[in-house]
DNA sequence: GAGATTTGACCTCT
DNA sequence: AGAGGTCAAATCTC
C-alpha cells in the first residue's frame, strides 16, 4: 500500500530532525578540532539527510520544474523526479521490449526521439588521478555499456557514449556521455539522461525512485502549496549548509599538518580515487553513507567549473598512465546516477552563514 | 558463443 | 548544412 504523504511527511522531519543534529555535533567537533575525518563524516551525514529531505519535497511536485532547473539542486532533482523512462508510461505499450528494433519503425522512433528529449539530464564533473594505481572502478552500482563514440566540434578529445547494460532486457533507458576536458585533461565531464530502473546495482541503495506518474500526480494536488513552503525553508537550509561546507573547507585549509593530509575533498563516486597528499581514498574505504555526501557534483550546465572542486587538494600533476583508456575506466561500474547527491553551491561566504542556523 | 567494444553510417535537430 | 546522437555490423575478448 501507498505510504502517502503523511508518511512521507513524517520522513522529512525525521531527516530535517537528524540533519540538525549532526549540525550540532558538528558544532562541537569544530569547536573541538577534534577531527578532520569527524567532522567530514559530520557533514556529509548532514549533508544526506538534507538531500532526502530534498528528494521528498521534490518529487511529489513536477509543475516547478522550470525554477527547480534554476537551482543548483535542481538538475539531481529532476533527475530522480523526472519524467519516467519506463516506456510504458510513454507509448503506452507495456509488451513492446524490443526498442532497438522500434527504432526501425519511424512512429516508435519519433516516440523514442521524444522520449530522450525530455528525459531529466545532468552533469557530473569528475576528477581522475592518475598516479593513483587505477585498480579499477569501484562497485558503485551501474553497468554500463559502450555504444558510440564521437568527435565533437571544438573538443580535443572524443565523446564516449553509454547506455544502461540492461536497456533491453529491463528497458533501462539511462543514458551517459563521457567527455574529457579540454582545459583539464584530469576532469571529465560524465552527461547523465535518465534514471536507472533497472533492478541492478544502486536499486538497492537508500536512494529513492521516481514515484510513478499517478503518485507524483496525486500528491502534487493534494501537497503542492504545503510542499511549497517548505521546500522554499530547505531551500535556505541548504545554502547554509552550503556555506557551512565552505567554511569547513576553510577550516580544514588552517589546520596543522597532520589533518592537512586528510583534507576534503568533494570528490565523485563516478572514479572513485583520489589523491590527498600522500593518501587515496576510494569509495570502498568510506562507508557507503560517509561517502554519500560529498561524493558527486551535480550540476546545472550553468554552473561555473570553478565551484567543483573548491576543496581539491591541488596536486593533480602527475598523469602518468593516463592517455591509456580514461574513458573506458570511467565507465565501468561507475556511474552515481541515482545518486541523491545534489549539488552544492560553494559560492557564499563562511561569513554569511547563519549564526542561529547551528543552535 | 555470448557479450562488449569499435566505428562508419544514418537520423534528428538547430 | 553541419553537429550531435544513435544504430548496427564487424571485430574483439573472455
Amino acid at each position: 500500500m501507498e505510504c502517502g504523504w503523511s508518511c512521507e511527511q513524517k520522513t522529512l522531519i525525521n531527516e530535517l530532525i537528524e540533519g540538525m543534529e549532526f549540525a550540532k555535533q558538528l558544532r562541537i567537533h569544530l569547536g573541538s578540532k577534534s577531527s578532520v575525518e569527524t567532522s567530514d563524516v559530520l557533514v556529509q551525514r548532514i549533508l544526506s539527510s538534507y538531500e532526502k529531505a530534498l528528494l521528498i519535497l521534490k518529487c511529489p511536485g513536477s509543475g516547478s520544474t522550470t525554477v527547480q532547473a534554476q537551482a543548483n539542486i535542481g538538475a539531481a532533482a529532476a533527475a530522480n523526479c523526472g519524467v519516467p523512462e519506463s516506456p510504458i508510461s510513454i507509448n503506452g505499450s507495456p509488451t513492446s521490449d524490443d526498442f532497438d528494433g522500434g527504432f526501425k519503425d519511424n512512429l516508435d522512433h519519433q516516440e523514442n526521439s521524444k522520449k530522450r528529449k525530455t528525459q531529466p539530464r545532468w552533469t557530473d564533473k569528475v576528477r581522475v588521478n592518475f598516479d593513483s594505481g587505477l585498480e579499477g572502478p569501484q562497485e558503485d552500482g551501474f553497468s554500463w555499456r559502450k555504444y558510440g563514440q564521437k568527435d565533437i566540434l571544438a573538443a580535443k578529445y572524443p565523446r564516449s557514449y553509454y547506455r544502461c547494460t540492461y536497456r533491453n532486457t529491463q528497458n533501462c533507458w539511462a543514458t551517459k556521455q563521457v567527455q574529457r576536458s579540454d582545459e583539464d585533461p584530469t576532469i571529465f565531464e560524465v552527461t547523465y539522461r535518465g534514471t536507472h530502473t533497472c533492478s541492478h546495482g544502486q536499486s538497492a541503495q537508500s536512494v529513492p525512485q521516481p514515484p510513478s506518474p499517478e503518485k507524483q500526480e496525486k500528491r502534487l494536488n493534494h501537497h503542492n502549496s504545503n510542499n511549497n513552503s517548505i521546500y522554499q525553508q530547505h531551500q535556505q537550509s541548504q545554502d547554509i549548509l552550503s556555506n557551512l561546507r565552505k567554511g569547513l573547507c576553510v577550516n580544514t585549509n588552517g589546520l596543522d599538518n597532520r589533518e592537512m593530509e586528510h583534507p576534503f575533498t568533494f570528490q565523485s563516486t563516478s572514479f572513485g580515487y583520489t589523491r590527498t597528499g600522500d593518501h587515496y581514498f576510494s569509495p570502498s574505504m568510506l562507508d557507503e553513507n560517509t561517502f554519500l555526501g560529498f561524493s558527486s557534483t551535480y550540476t546545472s550546465p550553468s554552473t561555473p567549473e570553478s565551484n567543483y572542486f573548491l576543496c581539491q587538494m591541488n596536486s593533480f600533476g602527475d598523469a602518468q598512465g593516463f592517455e591509456a583508456s580514461i574513458p573506458e575506466l570511467l565507465t565501468a561500474n561507475n556511474s552515481s546516477a541515482n545518486s541523491p547527491i545534489l549539488n552544492m553551491d560553494f559560492s557564499l561566504d563562511p561569513a554569511e552563514i547563519d549564526p542561529n542556523f547551528l543552535l
